[in-house]
DNA sequence: AATTTTTTATTAAACATTTGTTTAATTCAA
DNA sequence: TTGAATTAAACAAATGTTTAATAAAAAATT
């Protein structure tokens, strides 16, 4: 039931969200993503009403794509909890390679925004298959007893911190961008092996 | 060798710390400062020249809270390396609580920001005698051979990114700011633990 | 099919605020 | 009395949005 975009406002949401993503709601102008869209300045408003309201259609879309390639591995119901720690952290990593200013449009913009659109992220982690199947390692006794915020967040900050702070990191290495990205591609299968490391008795 | 602030200059960097580190660089205006720190607006410029040059100012003096807590554990020469985990852990934990949009502030504004001011950071860690302390264990055969580039990101990974993602956190767990603060704490002793624990053979 | 009418999309220009900065006058302190 | 600090006002540029005119597309009529 999602709204069709015509041509021109597929145009201006592509341009609009790689500024918005790169450089936040505040640092980009109306005429920025005129400019990059290649059209009228007047068309924005004609389309989306105001800049507001087109950041807040990229805002969501944004956060979906955060969510959801996550979460769909999180709930898949035939795969161990080794499994799904390697898949997330493989497609993981590969989505944030391909958009790199996800991560941070994602955490910045949601501190000083409402609470209402972080209603996307109640229920869907926590009550996740994941979680689930690492509880009941606890009751087995094969996992130590912590609260599985930990264990969610502890697979999130090894994913995605990384990303965050490249500049930091390819400062400190003296990486070429690409050299990073063979680093996160280490990643992908180290990070499986260090959770469960973090969580086995 | 550092410039000595007058009364008003302290005022203003104060104001300007908070709303810089709360909002970013655009979405700050010099009248936001200059009534935040009860100064007539043209103080702002008549000391510190322009927005941006308070910008930098604000920026340098963050980049060096951020780090300096990290390094000048991360360089004690009797210690050994759990033992500075430790300290950093809960130092840092510490640091960051007092001051919360700190990470998220300095994060985000080094993305587009030039390089210059990233060279705080080549060597400071890479070259501190904590990596020393963790190659010596890879020497030794008690670590794994793994380059030192994903321990450092590790550590800084599972303190800080619960930070800058708390508003998620808190989503996620219906929690309060205090009880997120608890979560945190605990993490003092649970960090070392984990880490330790992947690194070993 | 051709023509007219109506609706939708696009454009250039203008508008009203906002914003960073400067000026010129005034107050304060040495 | 001189230089520094502070103030109110003004300036120019930037920015989000609107207006009014035009072009293009779709629908209705002949």
């Amino acid at each position: 039931m999602k709204k069709q975009y015509s041509d021109t406002e597929i145009k201006i949401k592509n341009a609009a969200k790689y500024l918005f993503q790169k450089q936040g709601f505040s640092a980009t102008t109306t005429r920025d993503i005129a400019r990059d869209s290649k059209i009228n300045l007047a068309l924005l408003n004609y389309h989306f009403t105001s800049k507001r309201k087109l950041f807040e259609i990229i805002m969501l879309e944004s956060m979906y794509d955060f969510i959801s390639k996550m979460v769909e591995v999180y709930n898949d119901e035939k795969s161990t909890l080794e499994e799904k720690l390697k898949l997330t952290s493989s497609k993981y990593i590969d989505m944030i390679i391909a958009e790199p200013h996800l991560p941070s449009f994602v955490v910045n913009e949601l501190k000083n925004n409402p609470s209402s659109i972080l209603n996307i992220f109640k229920g869907q982690i926590m009550e996740s298959k994941l979680v689930e199947q690492y509880n009941d390692g606890i009751k087995k006794g094969i996992y130590k007893k912590i609260d599985p915020i930990h264990f969610v967040t502890n697979i999130l900050s090894l994913i995605v911190f990384p990303f965050i702070s490249s500049p930091i990191i390819i400062k400190m290495k003296k990486f070429s961008r690409k050299e990073f990205n063979e680093m996160m591609n280490e990643r992908k299968k180290l990070i499986p092996e260090w959770i469960i490391q973090t969580i086995k008795k």
